[in-house]
DNA sequence: GCGTTTTATGGTAGCGCTGTCATAAATCTT
DNA sequence: AAGATTTATGACAGCGCTACCATAAAACGC
């Protein structure tokens, strides 16, 4: 493999010329660059990032931690962050925690192994060492989906805890009164959690209450949310509307109110959460809250790059929702 | 930042004998080991990787090259090979190729800087200059999704083209004649190709072939594949069935048929690939081929961590493909 | 009990690059 | 035209770790 100081040689230039022709850094005269910068083409040259890591101790690599691949929302945001980063010299390694802040911190810290740029996590909820890790450390942090909390650097996200609220406020004012709940299995999701929180909220200042909660046991998908409505409904008859964790399991609803001939909306009101395409797509579109995690990766990587040392403020920014008003509430 | 040095005077060892604990390797003493250890732990020492790789001229990075994270099919490839490199000190980076060799022949280049230990990427067409790398380098390679061709070290896949004909084969069976297809427009999606020369062939086979084709301006959906039906449909009455390139668009020409009051199987037959879970959770069960996205994902990056080196031989591993014969055609 | 193997440890050099400081050449002031 | 500034280049050290080779101590064989 050829080092840069082949393609100095080559070039007739000292290395530390030829590698500020390839980090395009400082004063160099036309001449000197091309000659520079055909030695490396005709060498083939490729740069070896480890050795420039260490040498100037930072990397081109951002560490981006998500909870789960399982459906699209993590894909979205990590679509946004490479969007984001194309164009720059900035690449995304990625960990997968599934939802469990352990898990996270011990990909964090064989992250930190690289002494990345960045660091980019979902939600303000870390462990104690994991914390104390991103504020010490010297690269950037960007804690995604979430703004209900105090962020070590950047947040960037929503409340979901309002939209929660919304999602009863919007359900009541649309004539429903006896609400059913249906989850799954993961109590970590802190943000499905703060949904539930605010649609609780919203139903007591509206003099109600849930009346009906079905815990799936298993995680989230479509045919978690056909199960659990099937259950809920047999629990307890006469639910006007059921509120789902998210899309999918929202999906698996209608598609047992299409199974067992329940009209969706006039008999029972099907709500969601993300705002899915294919919900979107159906006949009936889902209603739903639409989450907007391309926009969420993409800003956050954006935000990170606009400067290597953390800022002495935090910044936290609310990239909101809309409430899609569907066909199915 | 400590250093191996600083952990190795903390335990009154020499830096190598302190590296060797940390990778756990060569012969130890067990008390030695512990002192090490426990010097590790109360400086807070984390190893610097870059100079590692850099000693080394070999990292514990593996770069992974997708041509999309739009739909769920390269996130599940992307899980799988997570869940392969979990517990192992081996770590994905991603780029997004956006189904262009020449996107992915400049990530490859940008990844080749970190000297990973593999690179994972999909499909076997790659650029001269990629293909020149991937097979000089000192780095296992493995060729997902398909295995239609010949391997620079490692292919894990099915036959496209088989699927295809399969498909042809099945719908011929169920008594179906009048095809349509509707694709989408990457025209370089090369296993959507291979699909519909293998689904082409099987039809002339058969003594027939396709009397009716659409191809959607913009790239796959649900939208696509139910605005594509509608235009199919209204161009070319009296056709039975419609194979989709994907799910995701012949869920669209489901939701079209819903919506247009067309009994699809009966009517008017559906037929998709990839066997995502949300066409089988619904009321009438797509009918579709079933990739297995998340093995292929798991095998290759199993295979890769199998030997350091590139062997003599090429692997080609078929994951297969099922036929779901689902309801709606 | 003396050579032989195994186990455990260390010294040294160097991986390929970049930061720092120095210097030379070109350009600008007035 | 002499000094001040800007532009262009280089020498050198060292980032933190591991490969390589050497060595010492313990265990083994007959």
């Amino acid at each position: 493999m050829p080092t840069l100081a082949d393609v100095a040689r080559l070039a007739r230039v000292s290395e530390i010329t030829a590698s500020r022709v390839v980090r395009a850094q400082g004063p160099i005269a036309e001449a000197t660059r091309l000659r520079v910068l055909s030695a490396i083409a005709e060498l083939g040259y490729i740069p070896n990032r480890a050795a420039g890591s260490l040498a100037s101790a930072e990397s081109t690599l951002m560490s981006v931690l998500l909870p789960s691949l399982s459906n699209i929302v993590f894909p979205d945001v990590l679509r946004g962050i490479h969007t984001a980063l194309t164009e720059t010299a900035f690449q995304p390694v990625i960990g997968v925690t599934d939802y469990d802040p352990l898990v996270e911190e011990r990909i964090l810290v064989s992250f930190l192994a690289w002494q990345p740029a960045a660091v980019i996590l979902a939600g303000l909820h870390h462990t104690p060492t994991a914390r104390r890790h991103l504020e010490h450390g010297r690269f950037r942090v960007a804690e995604l989906m979430d703004i209900d909390g105090e962020p070590v650097d950047i947040a960037v996200g929503m409340s979901h805890r309002q939209a929660g609220y919304e999602t009863g406020k919007h359900l009541i004012k649309r004539g429903y009164r006896r609400f059913g709940y249906a989850r799954h299995n993961i109590s970590t999701d802190d943000r499905a959690s703060a949904r539930y929180e605010g649609l609780c909220l919203a139903l007591k200042e509206g003099g109600l209450s849930l009346i009906a909660e079905h815990c799936y046991p298993g995680a989230s998908s479509t045919k978690a949310g056909r199960e659990a409505l099937q259950i809920l409904l047999a629990a307890t008859p006469g639910l006007d509307v059921v509120v789902f964790p998210n899309d999918d399991m929202a999906m698996g609803g209608i598609f047992h109110c299409m199974h067992a001939g329940i009209a969706v909306k006039e008999k029972l009101g099907i709500f969601g959460f993300n705002g899915l395409d294919i919900g979107q797509a159906m006949p009936m579109p889902l209603s739903t809250i639409l989450s907007k995690r391309f926009l969420i990766g993409k800003t956050a990587a954006e935000k990170l790059l606009e400067s290597r040392e953390r800022p002495a403020g935090k910044t936290i920014i609310d990239t909101g929702f809309d409430i899609i008003e569907g066909a199915t509430a």
